[in-house]
Order: structure tokens, then sequence, then C-alpha cells
DNA sequence: CTAAATGCAAAATTTTTGCAGTCCC
DNA sequence: GGGACTGCAAAAATTTTGCATTTAG
């Protein structure tokens, strides 16, 4: 899918779900969409201020919820206090940096088609696998010597 | 390695990282390792208080940072708000139930040996594995009909 | 037109910090 | 005894909420 269409598919499900499609929401979801650090809301804020000058950090907070209980974002599993987020909804691995903090994404289809140990029964219905491997990065390797 | 080994092993690492044992210190550690709810601070001080009444929230905050940087506890990765911990340092699962939050710990061998894809290593030098599952518990899906 | 969404301000929640006194080694 | 640790209070950081106004459908 082309970014085109991944905002058209955007607003279409909005519709389907009784979501208005708001000047603000389109426009969070635009730049999580040309994002690829998983932003925390304040970067976002400060990324989108530009453009919508009277935009509010709650408007961000109350968007970006609808839009994860909808299944249009995804809020990433991190150890950090600060809330982070992407629009990629296809199962994939994080890769994260201890010293930097950065986050990158990883695809490994292996991991997408395994079968889970079946006693995982016994304690319900998966619905969902997150993966994510903890390193130190290429660069902050190379800054540490 | 018995609980009493474990408070053992536990004094003599922070023995030997310069760490000083304190009457706090042993007690968060020992609370954690009683703990298989993977507890947040505020809950781990509402356990303490009987014992420890003058504790405070910061300490606990500090004592389970400085132990995380040592190795000796871990954070656990989630899309919560609040931090939550634990005393098991050895690779694992986790399986959080989306309804009721609670989660739960799960041993799976196949997954703590796979080899990483080999193109991981142009994005730097994994050191540890995250694995968590999400989807409805039993007990949620029962309270759910 | 109407229900939903936004922006503002204020509050609530969660975590961190400075500092004086206390406690391990 | 000395440096590390704790408790207190206050601040900082992050997220949520109430309400009047605006906006999409």
């Amino acid at each position: 899918m082309t970014l085109e269409e991944r905002i058209r598919a955007f607003e279409e499900a909005c519709r389907r779900d009784g979501l208005k499609v708001t000047h603000q929401r389109l426009e969070i979801f635009k730049e999580l969409l040309n994002s690829n650090d998983h932003p925390t809301v304040e970067k976002l804020y400060n990324r989108l201020l530009p453009k919508l000058p009277t935009i509010s950090l709650d408007t961000i907070y109350r968007t970006l919820t609808t839009l994860e209980q909808h299944g249009l974002v995804s809020r990433v599993q991190t150890v950090e206090s600060q809330a982070r987020f992407e629009s990629k909804m296809e199962e994939h691995l994080h890769l994260i940096c201890k010293k930097c903090g950065k986050i990158t994404d990883f695809d490994w289809q292996f991991f997408d088609k395994v079968a889970l140990p079946p006693e995982i029964e016994n304690w319900g219905q998966i619905e969902q696998k997150s993966i994510t491997l903890h390193g130190l990065c290429k660069q902050c390797a190379v800054e540490m010597r």
C-alpha cells in the first residue's frame, strides 16, 4: 500500500467505525505514517505545531487512544515512562538500543508464523505477539570506543 | 534455587557491586521475590508498609532503579503508564490479558534457544529477547459471557 | 442540526530531585 | 568515620478530565 492508499484506507476505516475525519485526526495519523521513530506524544506535538498551531497535547493523547482502540495505530511496548506510537499494524519485531533508546522495526517472517506451545491454551486465547530485542546499536557501539 | 538461596545470592551480589545491604533494600527485594504479579511501585509500597511503616515511594523507585541497573531485578515491558517489576531474571515470556491486565510468566524453551536472523547483526549486538503475548485470559473470557 | 471532537485550563497520576539526617561497612 | 542510602518535601514529567465552543456528517 502506498502512503496515499493508507490515508484513504484510514479515512474509510474512520467512517466505517463512526469516527469523524477531522483535520487534526488526519494530520496526526499522517504524521505518524511519515515517522519511523515511534514518536512520543510530545514529539508528535512538536512536529505538528507548524501545520496546526492551535493543536494541544490532550487532543493528541485523546486521538491516539481512540485510534488505538479502533486498531488504526499501535502503542509500542517499552520500559520507558512515555508512551510511544506507530502506524505499522502488521506483526513485526522491535529492536531497542539500550544506550540511545532508538526503536527500529524488523521483519522476521519465521516468527510471525511459528506455532505457539499448546500449553498456552490453558491460560486463554492469544490474539497478538509482541517481540522486542534489546541490545546496543551499531552507532552507539562505535561511540563507546 | 530456593528463596533462601536467592536472598543470600542477592546479598552477595550487592556486596560484590558495592551496594549496601540496607534493611529497605532487602525487604523490597524479598517482597518482589514473593510476588508473582509483577507489581507496580505503588503495590510494593502498600505491601511493605506493615513491615516498614516509614518507607517512602521514592525509596522504592530509587531502589528498583538501582537494582535494575545492577541486573538484580527487571523492569517489565508494558503498554501501561505505570512501571512494573519482577525478580525472575531468566529469559521467559509474559502473557498479558487485554481485559484485566494480569501478567503471567510462561517458559518456552524453544524460543530461548532459537537463532535470530543473521541480518539483525547489521543493526548491532542483541543482548536480550523480550516476548509478550497478548490476549484474553480464561477468567476474563468466562466473565464476558 | 446534532453528536462528536477540540482547545483551554486545571487536576490527577507517576516519577524524579535536593537536602538533611541516618545507617552500613 | 565516611560515603552511600533514606525519608521528607517539593518539583518535574506525563496523562487525564470538565466544560464551553467548534466542526463533520
